[in-house]
DNA sequence: GGGAAATAGAACCGAACCGGTTCTGTTTCA
DNA sequence: TGAAACAGAACCGGTTCGGTTCTATTTCCC
């Protein structure tokens, strides 16, 4: 399974909350609760998203994030890029840092960049404001379809805390 | 970065050696020493490929394994899917399976639907046959020009080995 | 018929990576 | 001046995963 990390995963959860009122400015607190992950998590996320050039921050008493441009112009390949590095599925992808050492004979070589283009595009096409824009059609399901009661899980669950 | 398992990345590099000569049947030990990855590495993803219905293999001495089908039909999906299970970027992938817990506050819900299925189509655009046409107008780089000389590196370099 | 060569399958192990926390420092405002 | 918020780094324990090894089974050839 391919899987995203956690950062990333949650960072475009943070950023899709944000990109509700691209305006305002919100504490880390307040995001931590609104996305129930935990705050430390928040914290450690939005530190790097304002590194990124994707958040702007005011500090000190009503201090805050905000995002950095209008959410039509961020794409989730710069958010993942962001918290987790270089977009690439495998070692071979970057020719440069290119770790491998049988690229003489291995077979696939020039397959990969097909692949990490094809990701990465996948990737770069889909802006947060597409992510944030919730389809509105679907309300939320009545409670009373749902197959297991709520009694079996944790009011107010906060993920990101062992 | 989203990193490709060692095994996706292996198992593509060996299936793209075998797309060459579709038809012909290969032991494990041959694909091993032809791909450079380590027999045992090569034994075990091969036996996840034959699960798979991706090959068939011939037991006994003489034994080895082909492609079951021809190489235009197999996706590099389908091979990720093999060795390392059903491709989802984030837990809240497949809407069955959720596991996160928030999904009724969570802001970007339905915006993972559409990433998810963004991946998984361009994964699903890739050939095997594509992968293995090589590029055969670029001819191997003339050795004088490689930055860093070959004395630093082992010489025919076994991957998947400690 | 027996043995060598090959695949089938499972169990096992160590280590790198990663999710998550904590602590200290700095900025701002009331 | 102190509380509230962000900045940044260090740290730590656990899970996962890459990789190995061992045993059983099948097949061919002598
Ligand atoms: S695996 Fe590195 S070039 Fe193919
Ligand atoms: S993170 Fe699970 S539904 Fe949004």
């Amino acid at each position: 399974m391919i899987r995203l990390s956690r950062l990333s995963d949650y960072g475009i959860v943070i950023l899709t909350r944000l990109a509700r009122e691209p305006g305002r400015a919100m504490a880390a607190s307040t995001l931590a609760r609104a996305t129930a992950v935990s705050t430390a998590m928040t914290g450690k996320i939005l530190k790097l998203l304002v590194r990124a050039d994707i958040l702007v921050s005011q500090r000190g008493v009503r201090g805050g994030y905000a995002l950095a441009r209008p959410p039509e112009t961020i794409t989730v390949a710069q958010i993942i890029e962001a918290l987790d590095g270089p977009i690439a599925l495998t070692s071979c992808a970057d020719p440069l840092v290119h770790a491998c050492g049988i690229e003489s004979l291995c077979p696939a070589r020039d397959g990969w960049r097909r692949i990490n283009r094809a990701i990465r595009e996948a990737l770069a096409g889909i802006t947060l404001a597409e992510m944030a824009r919730t389809v509105p059609d679907v309300p939320p399901p009545n409670l009373e379809t749902r197959p297991r009661a709520a009694a079996s899980e944790p009011a107010a669950a906060t993920i990101g805390a062992r």
